[in-house]
DNA sequence: ACGATAGTGATCGTATACGATTTCGTACCT
DNA sequence: AGGTACGAAATCGTATACGATCACTATCGT
């Protein structure tokens, strides 16, 4: 094919190798809930779900071992990672500080139309505590943080928690019970945070802020789980 | 083979499977400088070398990758990842939050026997400043903070800190520069740091003086950029 | 009846093979 | 001479195939 005539369109096809495609396909179905956590990988199946060969498929898996969103056993198989309660504390111990410090070196940059729009999704999450969703409520609260770390000037950080976001993804459906409580304040916290950042506070404090915003939903959780 | 006579010596069997032999050997190779920042990794080549199919090696050059050891191209192959500027300044500043998490978890795990060997591989990094040991001193550096890692509550944080080692070892043999200055600074610091852990210090003063001495081999390194 | 053992099926691990894509050198045209 | 177009070599991407390993079950012996 030399000529190119046509801009060369991408057309709809699917975009990427399909070890790529496999990766996503798979990632995708773990966080939305599809695969849930003990769910058996089988290479021979998923690659004949995707239509694909098992080499792909497989280094799709092996990366999302890296990402810690499965385990994976030699001569045995994968299996969608689970969160037991002492993966969920590393989870989220480690989540508070990535988050804590992509707030603080956001914060110089969130403008006043970025505060507005996070202001907003805040009171869509006021509004899902009385209705009782918890699965969007869960959504709008990464929408949040993510208006705030839009101008995030590390992108290392900035994946960190994004890959902590992954991993606690996959107990939405399952392990994960939502405390209503904890949620309301939440949403206070929100506020609270966004007028300490409007203000221009000292990095520090909104680091300190941010920090203790997710510390206190394991905190929440951990309170609840020793009354169980 | 029913009898298993003898005790099952896992003689000098390399051990795993060759996916990961390969991603341990091609790892170590990078980590300590055989192949520089740049470095093409060709697939058949490296299988060839190692005696293996293209397909573990493969394999294990993806898992790299996840790691930001390399960097992959579609079609083209993977490269030893480089460090520029930029991303020198994110995984410093990644390193300096997680290095200071870890600190602050891990000082009140710390007995007087850690602060002693502590010591004195300070001892030793401060000879290596007479000596002019760059390398030497580098993993002096990390055996430092390794007996003050040794009861981190948290592995993932650990892991995270680990993996910016890596990331910044490929610079070890080649851009990086030394700076003798700094590196006294640091000896001091790290005594100062055994000091206010001896002393039972505020969690949170720990974790700054820590991810403080970090940030000052960035700002260091930035001051000397500047003049170049 | 219970535990150990051998056999069977399922699944993984890796080698090999081949088509697809890129890169680089060379010849050709302007 | 410079740039473009063609072609060959190198390398990657994926499929297929087969040997190795593991889990499970049924059988045998005690």
């Amino acid at each position: 094919m030399t000529e190119t005539t046509f801009t060369d369109l991408p057309v709809a096809a699917p975009a990427g190798s399909k070890s790529e495609q496999a990766y996503r396909a798979v990632k995708a179905r773990i966080v939305e809930g599809t695969y849930t956590p003990g769910y058996r990988l089988v290479l021979g199946s998923i690659a004949k779900d995707l239509g694909f060969s098992v080499v792909p498929v497989r280094e799709a898996i092996r990366r999302l071992e890296a990402e810690g969103l499965v385990t994976f056993e030699r001569n045995v198989g994968a299996t969608v990672a689970g969160i037991d309660p002492t993966e969920y504390l590393y989870t989220m111990q480690t989540l508070s500080i990535v988050e804590g410090a992509a707030t603080a070196l956001s914060a110089p940059l969130v403008d006043s139309v970025a505060i507005a729009r996070a202001r907003a999704v805040n009171e869509d999450m006021r509004k899902c505590l009385d209705h009782f969703d918890p699965v969007r409520f869960t959504q709008l609260n990464q929408d949040f943080h993510s208006i705030l770390f839009e101008h995030c000037p590390n992108p290392h950080i900035l994946d960190l928690v994004h890959r902590g976001w992954n991993r606690l993804a996959s107990l939405r459906s399952s392990t994960f019970r939502f405390v209503p409580g904890r949620a309301r304040n939440s949403v206070d916290e929100h506020e609270a945070l966004l007028k300490l950042i409007e203000s221009g506070a000292d990095a520090d404090d909104i680091e300190k802020a941010a920090r203790l915003h997710r510390s206190a939903t394991l905190d929440a959780y951990l309170a609840q789980a020793k009354t169980i």
